[in-house]
DNA sequence: GTCTATAGTCGGATAGAC
DNA sequence: GTCTATCCGACTATAGAC
């Protein structure tokens, strides 16, 4: 994750990022009220002291959690956003490149991979019952990445389609790719996959993009006629 | 919920049911660990004990409350699914009313509303993380819908088409409607609605229905080249 | 800075009265 | 069948030794 290497940091700094990384682990695994700080510093190989004395508390851990994983999308999804926004100030959009765009955006969603699975159910509560920890994933990354497939998907349609629309369109968009991760345990069983690996998320990546240019180049046709 | 009037059930079952309502509530807000018995009692205006009584103990409780979810669906989808199953055993299948079947499972699937939020947030964890209890959820509902889903895009598309394209691209359509319901709180913020009431599940049911009609033409097109 | 020991709280389960 | 009282374990947080 941390491109720093442990040697790099002092005991303390070490610390902070072994209770971080486990806490993402027990944190996405059991919730914020059920998991606990034993745990988590036993996983840490840290002491349950440590957790007060470096972040407060067991709250103030889950918030530095929470910003870890903002950090782990931007990792992932930061350049591409930072080249499509520029793409979208520009005077001109090729209607091509907007596509291309969502396009990735949405493959770049998908993250299906092992690590993510306890990222994903720390998001998911976040989602379903937030805590005051929301904004931190909302305004550290959500709602840029929503603001900007929306943006797309208006400088593709046009101007004359209400942004309100954009705005649902690339939520239900989105919806493809997260379902993979939200309903995992159905799509595991349905197709009888042990796990969700590398040929079976660019199975995921290629249908979702191909629906994904389907619909807009539908769109696309009906609001220019 | 029940069609059962509270005056026709004997104390017991009376009992049972308010600790089934309230644990609903609990467990969706809190999920099975950090939901506690006590709350539990207390909103359902129970003895602590009675849990112990009727289903043997939290764990007991979680199956019920488990078992009542699969009902609510029922209830809500079941003869739509009713419907269209006995309609893909058919010979022919007009493709219209496949397109039609399916449509209509979707904007069933969305499901919004209020009382529907400790549902969700109890579906969702046993999706991230599956407790025993998922079968119960699995086999009740969920693998009926998803094969009643991937097969009417079978029979829609054609059977060159293979069965696995049409399970992902099923779990992919739905997730469009699921996103209302998984990641609620991103929709909520980025469009300003208070609520996901009536007004708005009609326009996300609208889009929705379209996407999957943009995406079903779409690769029928290109199949039948 | 780090760790041990412990205080104080709250949870699930149950024994036994009614 | 129903409820009260209680046990016992597990939790967070902290005081204070090192």
């Amino acid at each position: 994750m941390s491109s720093v290497l442990a040697a790099d940091l002092g005991r303390g700094a070490q610390a902070r990022l072994a209770l971080v990384h486990a806490a993402v682990q027990v944190f996405g695994e059991s919730g914020l009220e059920a998991a606990t700080t034993r745990d988590i510093a036993q996983r840490a190989q840290q002491n349950i002291a440590a957790i007060a004395y470096y972040f407060g508390g067991k709250e103030g851990l889950y918030r530095a959690v929470v910003e870890h994983i903002v950090e782990v999308i931007l990792a992932r999804v930061g350049p591409l956003m930072d080249e499509a926004e520029a793409f979208l100030v520009r005077e001109q959009q090729p209607s091509e490149r907007c596509l291309d765009y969502l396009k990735r955006l949405l493959a770049g969603s998908i993250a299906t991979n092992q690590s993510m699975i306890p990222v994903t159910g720390i998001i998911v509560r976040e989602q379903t019952q937030p805590t005051r920890a929301f904004s931190i994933l909302y305004d550290g990354c959500l709602e840029r990445l929503q603001r900007l497939g929306a943006g797309l998907i208006r400088a593709y349609l046009g101007e004359a389609v209400p942004r309100a629309d954009c705005i649902v369109r690339f939520h239900a968009l989105l919806g493809e790719s997260l379902a993979f991760r939200f309903a995992r345990e159905t799509i595991l069983r349905r197709t009888g996959w042990k796990e969700i690996g590398a040929p079976e998320e660019a199975r995921i990546q290629s249908i979702v993009t191909e629906h994904a240019e389907l619909v807009l180049r539908g769109l696309r046709r009906k609001t220019r006629r």
